[in-house]
DNA sequence: ATAAAATCAGTAACAGTTACTAATATCAAA
DNA sequence: TTTGATATTAGTAACTGTTACTGATTTTAT
């Protein structure tokens, strides 16, 4: 099972690389195929699957019953509007000491966690406040 | 659309209280089904959303796409094993200060968060031992 | 060039969940 | 205590995101 090249995977990582916005397997399906006219949706999802499980891209699950990707597989934290389901980055410090937190009366092995966030983004904060 | 009573709904209830595994609906139906035997698998989605919606029970995604349910509405968190996949109430301290952390450079409004944390739950972290 | 094997497009299948329907149960008001 | 409006039900069909299967096509080492 030793990785071949393919134009298709090169294209779907590409295009990830272009999008902040977390897209979702059918979005980078849509946009791929502007590009690439008769791609399958079944290879976008094997890609995407293929990509996250060596480590080239990440697959994130915000609770909404729809995977996302991001290119960026440094470790970082994600905001999850309430309003417009936009999934937005976070700047801020890492907070992975919560790990010696959750350790503290648990007898078994915690490797890590998983958080995102959620609220109001930017634009529907501004939105409700009018 | 005010609530009536029903037998189901209490029932499925009742099982969830009796419960610290966090059940997927499909656990909460077989069971269900025992001491209500023609009871439909749609009644119990229906009713756990309900109950979920009014605040009776919490839905949990651990992302093994599958939700958990959780009778205990309380605040606290939850480890996911990644052998088993068993789903273990956490002791621990609120962390709820990671919010403030988070919020800093983000210009929308963080009212909450969702973390989980993974592992090896007591049984197999002592069974990679040996 | 050849050939083994990875990948593909297309499509069928699958799992979890939600929606629809006609029948039944609840419950406030007469 | 009947009535009648409406919430709920069982059963089943449909829907959504995802994965698996197929025979054809690409890749790539020899």
């Amino acid at each position: 099972m030793a990785l071949k090249y393919s134009r298709q995977r090169e294209v779907i990582k590409e295009f990830l690389k272009t999008r902040k916005d977390h897209p979702t397997a059918d979005t980078v399906y849509m946009n791929v195929r502007e590009q690439y006219p008769n791609i399958s949706l079944g290879t976008v999802y094997r890609n995407l699957t293929l990509l996250a499980d060596i480590g080239e891209i990440q697959r994130l699950r915000v609770g909404d019953s729809v995977d996302h990707f991001d290119a960026d597989v440094s470790p970082h934290y994600h905001f999850v509007c309430t309003e417009c389901g936009s999934v937005i980055d976070l700047e801020m410090d890492s907070i992975d000491n919560i790990i010696a937190t959750a350790g503290m009366n648990f007898d078994g092995k915690i490797t890590g966690h998983v958080t995102y966030f959620h609220g109001y983004c930017g634009n529907c904060h501004k939105r409700t406040l009018s």
